[in-house]
RNA sequence: CGCGGGGUGGAGCAGUCUGGAAGCUCGUCGGGCUCAUAACCCGAAGGUCGUUGGUUCAAAUCCAACCCCCGCAA
């Protein structure tokens, strides 16, 4: 089985793992690299650097719309994507004996698009999955092969629930090609109506609106958490925060309003009672629990009544 | 040369402008009080003040270069 696996982030390394593993992954396609952070430096995406680490063939065009002769010179059998981050192009689609096979991170047709981890948890939603799917020319919308399910808990964040779906869908894949060479599984088409989206997060989505509710504020904090995370302004500044809780008061004031000061946390104002933010890091500063921010502020009764914006 | 903030005992900060004995809130360790505690009281340990060089009688503080961290923008 020669296969040409698509994926750039984090996400797609454990899949390409396996297949490499069980597979002979003949040619990797990614994200071109870009220049990342202040100093510009030159990043290669994480399934670029597990390729080179096994001497895969790596390809990385700018458009592969427009660019993808080296992916037919390949030949492979199937090709399989994992949050690669382009649409791929019907002359590639129809290729290979068994097509373009596409690993996707939430129970289609939910949460389409480029972030569905995100959403899932930032929407509140008590569950979510892996589907692997048939690709066709629309973003996520190609017919349904196999679903599992994944529990979404309170206590989970982005980062837990990347990495319990990241192993989950390596798994699928792996028990899911016999199946594919043997015919054993059944297409079934995405009922468009019931479709939800969840696209890239923008800078506006990491904003934190204070009217929404505590738990909503709280499903936002651990929704981008660790990245791009939330984050609200107070005197100019910006607060990144990491981590939350539900407080058990309703105390009066404005939405926003910083309302109780706790050991370790501090106690803002929401539209149906107060949010505790515990881990926050400061414009300039690091990443600190609000327990040592506190620490460090002398005049603690000083920051109640400021508002957060 | 994209803009900006920061590096001070284990943590978070003040002190830098106006050079002149290392400070604050915690944590840690020991002791006390208490039925008890994240409470309270007493005591102790722990710092090349990012690095290198310069100015000075004297540098955390002024000057220069460099290293590292972070926010914004891409």
């Amino acid at each position: 089985m020669r296969i040409v696996y698509m994926g750039t982030p984090e996400f797609a390394v454990n899949p390409l793992k396996k297949l490499d593993d069980n597979y002979d992954v003949v040619m990797v396609v990614t994200q071109p690299d870009k220049e990342v952070g202040r100093k510009k430096e030159i990043k290669y995406s994480e399934v670029k650097k597990y390729a080179l680490d096994h001497g895969i063939e790596v390809f990385q065009p700018e458009k592969i719309r427009l660019d993808y002769q080296n992916v037919l010179d390949a030949n492979p059998d199937v090709i399989i994507t994992c949050a690669y981050g382009q649409i791929i192009p019907k002359e590639i689609l129809d290729y290979p004996k068994y097509k373009c096979i596409n690993i996707h991170a939430s129970l289609l047709p939910k949460l389409r698009g480029g972030a569905p981890i995100h959403w899932s948890i930032i929407n509140g939603d008590s569950k979510t999955g892996i589907t692997i799917m048939y690709m066709n020319e629309k973003m996520d919308e190609g017919d349904i092969l196999y679903q599992e399910e994944v529990e979404i808990l309170d206590t989970d964040n982005v980062e837990t629930l990347h990495d319990k779906l990241s192993v989950l869908g390596s798994k699928m894949i792996i028990d899911f090609i016999p199946r594919l060479e043997s015919g054993d599984f059944t297409a079934i088409k995405q009922n468009n109506e019931e479709a939800t989206y969840g696209y890239n997060v923008t800078r506006g989505d990491e904003h934190i609106d204070f009217n929404k509710t505590s738990r909503e504020i709280f499903n936002r904090v651990r929704g981008l958490n660790p990245w791009p995370v939330a984050y609200t302004t107070l005197d100019g500044k910006v607060f990144k925060i990491y981590s939350s809780r539900i407080s058990d008061k309703n105390p009066s004031g404005d939405n926003g309003e910083i309302t109780n000061i706790y050991p370790d946390g501090i106690g803002v104002k929401t539209s149906d009672g107060e949010i505790i933010i515990t881990e926050i890091k400061e414009e300039g500063k690091n990443r600190i629990l609000v327990k040592d921010y506190l620490n460090g502020i002398h005049d603690k009764d000083s920051l109640l009544h400021k508002i957060f914006s």
